[in-house]
DNA sequence: CTGATCACG
DNA sequence: ACGTACGTGATCAGA
């Protein structure tokens, strides 16, 4: 039987909007909507190969349910402007495609698909992302669904629809009569949700039958609220049900699926800058071929080392998906599968890839790949791109965690990986040279991963004396403090369970209710358990207890697994590819978290020591993220307080309290400290009363005195927002970006996140930057002085080294130097360096 | 496998 | 009327 797709134009436009970032051609058109549709509309072509294709669009003007029910679809606000602007240009497109539209006067989309779901004779895929169209589901019409974004669809057949939704298709619009419809303003029984409307419908089949047995009902609230809105319950059923028999002047004939299209749509993807779809085979004079599909290349399973050998004799580029056990090897137009066995070792066969510098080596994560070579004669000559950081610098939405995934995500056959890298390595090079970002790539991140590959390797040292003697005196406190709390409860129970606690603190001690957890349970935080902690004694106890069960748990149990037992050493992982921001993060264990605080944690810092006779040099930036707000904001205050080197939250403190500075108070520095990182984190006065424990409104004042005596900050601040929503990201200093897909979110919670997210970021996101640059001139530097030297930790804005006695003095000169002299700014870089015997002293 | 909690910048 | 500081990772409990 032939097959009929039909759109429903309004709801997929919609989704694609939403489902792809805002992007705009350089004139300003915004076009991620029209590239999603159109995207969606090929591959739908290209995998169901129907020959009939109708595009339904709603029109602006009232219809018939607007007669019926003047509130109908009234909650709805209006599409984005972003979003608005597209819809006119996408039926132009779909116009010179060839493909059929259709709109009616007085009807909406759906009505326009029923009617034309029944009206051929063919089977009919409807494709929409509204539930409304269920209802149209029987044998010959399916309802491919949109679930989220647009590629994830369910599909809804005349077989499958009960199991997949518990109803029959008709029944969709009893269920509609019964609980309503948010989002269509449709009123439904007041006080009927999906659950009382789905056992009702169970129970009675239809909305008649549930009037006809309403004297039935059990429930005594329902049985009145039925009756009370037996008239809202019948309009609901005629405003959800889709009218199957409009009258439609259209032929099938005039609906067919183009196979080939004009000049005239090539020039409009040119318009529209759609490199993508002008990449296709589809135009006049070609095979008309939709398949994006890539020709793969020959692939060859070896296992033997003579027969790789003799491959690899190629001088040219290599794209290499290593693995220990299988790589798969992508050069000289074919892929080699190489099997690790027996007199054959991937590394080994690879040694003279790397040893000539006539190569070039591409490959997914080299940090992983270094680390596994181990052979202390590899050499490495080429020149080497990593596919894992160009990724995570170019494609801003990719959350896929490798390679194998990344491939399915882009549609591709994961199977020719290597093959694959080649046509990703293209891809994220044009994109990182056209937006000014191949520099940082380059010149920063490039680099760095040869520092963080040496950091890993070297590790750091692990006092095993200390490390038992205070997992020794967490253990014992634990204990201690555990039994005076079941002692004091009189009761016990498992005081790890944040569930458990709550039911005794709250239903057992009869402790007065702060707040409860989103997911309705008692919040037992430490914020909330503070302010308990006042006058209750028990509370006291276990705040403590839970201090030293993180501490022994994480730093103490959580550690002795990582530690090398030969040498005594851990090595962290730093990822260079996680965050949004751009800084590092380290794992296995986290490096970038060890107490310090308080005083009992801070103590965990001794376990970290030099190599012997070696020192710890630490050193720091002072308010890095503040100093770049004075360089971004041009705020002359700011920028005068750190030239003459002031403290800035006790000048803060003196414009915001509007008192001279020999008048500043501890607690009014305190809380300008606050105020600066709040100012830094996107400002919310819910957020800065809850840090400060203040009200909102004196949150709110704080606030507002800040911004009237730093406008240049406010106004930075807006500039970073307005951006923001104007280009959907933000960037660094370097030219690192952050898509910021909330910022024009119609929900109000995620576009302030959005809001807050621009405003942060450039700010985090920089400090990143140049600790980054740091890094790699103070490795450079030690090398080139053949100094012995180690850089092992970062932690965000500090840096730490572990250096011979004898040349400790003149590393942290180089290490100050290197870090204050990053980057020139409109504000000095300040550096505070220590050393120690440990990392406790050292800080 | 998710949420709550808490360690850091 | 709602839910709120930015960015991480580890552990534990309880589905």
């Amino acid at each position: 039987m032939d097959k009929l797709v039909l759109i429903d134009g309004n709801s997929l436009l919609n989704r694609a909007y939403y489902a792809t970032p805002v992007f705009s051609t350089a004139d300003g058109q915004p076009t991620n909507a029209i590239f999603g549709f159109i995207k969606l509309v090929f591959k739908i072509v290209n995998d169901l190969k129907p020959q009939y294709i109708i595009v339904a669009f709603d029109l602006k003007a009232p219809t018939f349910r607007h007669k019926m029910y003047g509130e109908y679809k009234a909650t709805r606000s209006p599409m984005p402007e972003e979003l608005a602007s597209q819809v006119q240009p996408l039926k132009s497109l779909l116009s010179a495609m060839g493909i059929a539209t259709c709109e009616m006067e007085g009807y909406e989309a759906d009505d326009i698909i029923g009617t034309l779901s029944r009206k051929f004779g063919v089977h009919s895929y409807i494709y929409t992302g509204d539930r409304d169209s269920f209802q149209l589901v029987d044998n010959n019409t399916d309802v491919c669904f949109t679930k989220r974004g647009v590629s994830d669809l369910q599909i809804l057949t005349a077989e499958n629809f009960k199991q997949e939704i518990g109803l029959d298709p008709s029944e969709i619009i009893d269920l509609k009569a019964l609980m309503g419809d948010k989002s269509d303003n449709i009123p439904g029984v007041y006080g009927v949700g999906e659950k009382s409307a789905r056992t009702l419908l169970e129970t009675y089949g239809t909305l008649d039958g549930v009037y006809e047995n309403v004297d039935g009902i059990k429930s005594a609230s329902l049985r009145q609220k039925l009756r009370e809105h037996k008239d809202e319950a019948y309009l609901s059923y005629a405003l959800a049900t889709i009218k199957c028999d409009c009258e439609i002047d259209i032929s099938l004939e005039n609906c067919k699926v183009p196979t080939t299209y004009s000049e005239e749509v090539r020039e409009l993807f040119t318009q529209f800058e759609f490199k993508t779809f002008l990449a296709l085979d589809i135009f006049e004079g070609g095979s008309g071929s939709m398949q994006t599909d890539i020709a793969y290349p020959e692939r060859e399973k070896v296992e033997s080392a003579y027969k790789i050998s003799a491959a690899f004799d190629y001088v040219g580029e290599y794209f290499i998906d290593f693995h220990e056990d299988v790589s798969e090897i992508f050069c000289n137009g074919k892929q080699y599968s190489v099997v690790a066995g027996e007199g054959l070792s991937v590394i080994n066969a690879l040694k003279k890839v790397f040893a000539n510098s006539g190569n070039k080596v591409v490959i997914y994560d080299f940090k992983q790949f270094l680390h596994c070579v181990g052979d202390e004669n590899f050499e490495i000559n080429c020149d080497v791109e990593d596919l894992s950081v160009l990724k995570y610098l170019a494609d801003y939405f990719d959350k896929s965690a490798d390679l194998a995934e990344l491939c399915k995500v882009k549609g591709a056959n994961a199977e020719f990986s290597a093959f694959l890298m080649r046509k990703f390595y293209n891809e994220y090079c044009e994109i990182l040279k056209s937006d000014g970002t191949w520099s940082l790539y380059n010149d920063i991140e490039k680099p760095l991963i040869n520092v963080l590959f040496d950091m890993e390797k070297t590790g750091v040292k692990v006092d095993m004396a200390q490390i038992d003697s205070l997992g020794k005196n967490y253990a014992e406190k634990i204990d201690e403090l555990r039994e005076k709390i079941y002692d004091m409860c009189d009761y016990r129970f498992n005081l790890n369970s944040p569930s458990k606690l709550g039911e005794v603190l709250y239903e057992k001690l009869g402790l007065k209710l702060v707040k409860k957890s989103k997911s309705g349970k008692y919040s037992t935080g430490a914020d909330i358990l503070e302010k308990l902690a006042e006058d209750n004694e028990v509370v006291r106890l276990i705040l403590t207890y839970r201090q030293f069960q993180k501490l022994y748990s994480t730093y103490i149990e959580g550690f002795k697994p990582l530690i090398d037992s030969s040498d005594s050493v851990v090595h962290t992982t730093y990822n260079q590819t996680v965050t949004t921001t751009g800084r590092l993060s380290s794992a296995n264990p986290n490096l970038q978290n060890i107490p310090v605080r308080e005083e009992e944690g801070r103590e965990l810092r001794k376990v970290f020591v030099p190599r012997e006779g070696n020192v710890f040099i630490d050193a720091d930036y002072t308010q890095i993220e503040l100093r770049l707000l004075a360089h971004f904001s041009g705020c002359k205050e700011l920028i005068e307080a750190y030239s003459k080197d002031e403290d800035i939250h006790a000048v803060t403190a003196s414009q915001v309290f509007g008192v001279a500075r020999e008048d500043v108070t501890p607690k009014m520095r305190r809380e300008a400290k606050a105020v600066n990182f709040g100012i830094i984190y996107g400002i919310s006065e819910f957020g800065l009363a809850k840090n400060l424990n203040i009200d909102v409104k004196t949150a709110r004042e704080y606030i507002e005195k800040y911004f009237a005596q730093y406008s240049a900050v406010k106004e930075y601040m807006e500039s970073n927002v307005e951006f923001a929503r104007a280009n959907g990201y933000v960037a660094t200093l370097t030219g690192r970006k952050r898509y910021i897909r909330e910022i024009n979110s119609t929900n109000y919670n995620l576009r302030q996140f959005g809001e807050r997210a621009a405003m942060n970021m450039p700010l985090q996101g920089s400090s990143a930057d140049i600790i980054k640059i740091a890094m790699v001139n103070l490795f450079n530097a030690l090398k080139r002085e053949n100094m012995k030297t180690k850089l092992i930790l970062q932690v965000h804005d500090e840096l730490v080294l572990d250096s011979p006695k004898d040349e400790a003095d003149k590393a942290a000169k180089l290490l100050r130097y290197e870090m204050e002299n990053a980057v020139q700014l409109k504000v000095p870089l300040k550096v505070e360096v220590a050393m120690g015997r440990n990392w406790y002293e050292a800080k």
